[in-house]
DNA sequence: ATGTTTGTTCCGAT
DNA sequence: CATCGGAACAAACA
């Protein structure tokens, strides 16, 4: 579910609540499957304490003393949940930490409809290797133009596709992918090859656009409600979503296609975001040409 | 009953 | 051998 404002959101709010605590003990539901080595792992990070909090494209990454770090990656329905409550119960609670500070004792829990979401702890060389198997971070990289293109045109597929490749560029998701490629009139079935300086530059911008207001409304909760924050709030963004989930163009009012595009729903504007491939191309240079004559 | 769903990984085809 | 795209993973809801 989640993609970089709403993983940003989570760890951010758990960097500012559960620095300095330990953890007490760890629960793990019975019928949840998880491999007999991470149980082994989870078991020996009792009694480390909780140094810092950060985000490695979608995955939530929590330091603990000395170099180990426990990770989350919440994938469509994953949930981390910080309460006071040991007993209200979460739907779907999959682990529960119990960490303390001093008097104060609170539960971490990790909830997982789906269950395609993935909990693990590393040490410091394999949260290199995490890290290293991603691409720039949209938001923590300080990429050109020049770059974003270089990178996008790295893939021969669809720009929407290239866009969602974690390996190439970390953090955007389907929504975001989607209202970015919208604000910046760009058909998302354009092909990298199609792509140039100038859209790169409006499609590099829309996305830092997108992103950073994502994060000030901390994410977007869809109908579901499967998003929601550490304490159990829902997100603003969906409030201000460009194109996702609409039935009509803000823009022109034109009727929005929704098309499965590499098997992720995609809503666009047929008016404000035409196709330009190759042909489009060469049709738009005649035309140069004759209006030169 | 069928088709949907905010993500990632693996496997088959090219 | 590299690259791409679709299926699978699993659960709830309409």
């Amino acid at each position: 579910m989640p993609e970089l404002p709403e993983v940003h959101t989570i760890s951010q709010d758990l960097k500012n609540n559960i620095v300095g605590y330990k953890i007490e003990n760890i629960q793990i539901e019975r019928n949840y499957k998880i491999p007999e080595i991470e149980k082994i792992r989870l078991g020996k990070i009792k009694d480390k304490k909780i140094s810092d909090v950060e985000r490695i494209a979608k995955n939530i990454v929590i330091k603990l003393f000395e170099n180990e770090f426990l990770v989350f990656h919440l994938a469509m329905t994953g949930r981390i949940i910080l309460t006071p409550l040991k007993e209200k119960k979460d739907k779907w609670t999959k682990i529960v930490f119990k960490i303390s500070k001093n008097e104060d004792e609170k539960y971490l829990k990790f909830c997982d409809m789906r269950q395609f979401g993935k909990i693990k702890v590393l040490d410091e060389k394999s949260l290199s290797e995490l890290r290293n198997k991603y691409g720039l971070d949209i938001l923590e990289a300080d990429i050109t133009p020049d770059e974003f293109l270089r990178i996008i045109k790295s893939k021969n597929t669809n720009i929407k596709n290239a866009l969602m490749d974690q390996e190439i560029i970390s953090g955007v998701g389907n929504i975001y992918a989607t209202d970015a490629l919208f604000l910046s009139g760009i058909n998302p079935k354009t092909r990298t090859k199609d792509m140039n300086l100038q859209k790169s530059e409006k499609l590099l911008n829309s996305l830092k656009e997108i992103l950073r207001e994502g994060i000030k409304n901390r994410g977007a909760t869809l109908p579901d409600e499967m998003y929601v924050d550490i304490f159990g709030k829902p997100g603003n963004q969906q409030k201000y979503f460009k194109i996702y989930g609409k039935k009509i163009c803000p823009r022109c009012g034109a009727h929005v296609f929704f098309e499965k595009i590499n098997g992720r729903g995609t809503y666009f504007c047929p008016v404000c975001q035409p196709l330009i491939d190759g042909k489009t191309k060469n049709l738009q240079k005649t035309n140069q040409q004759k209006s030169l004559l």
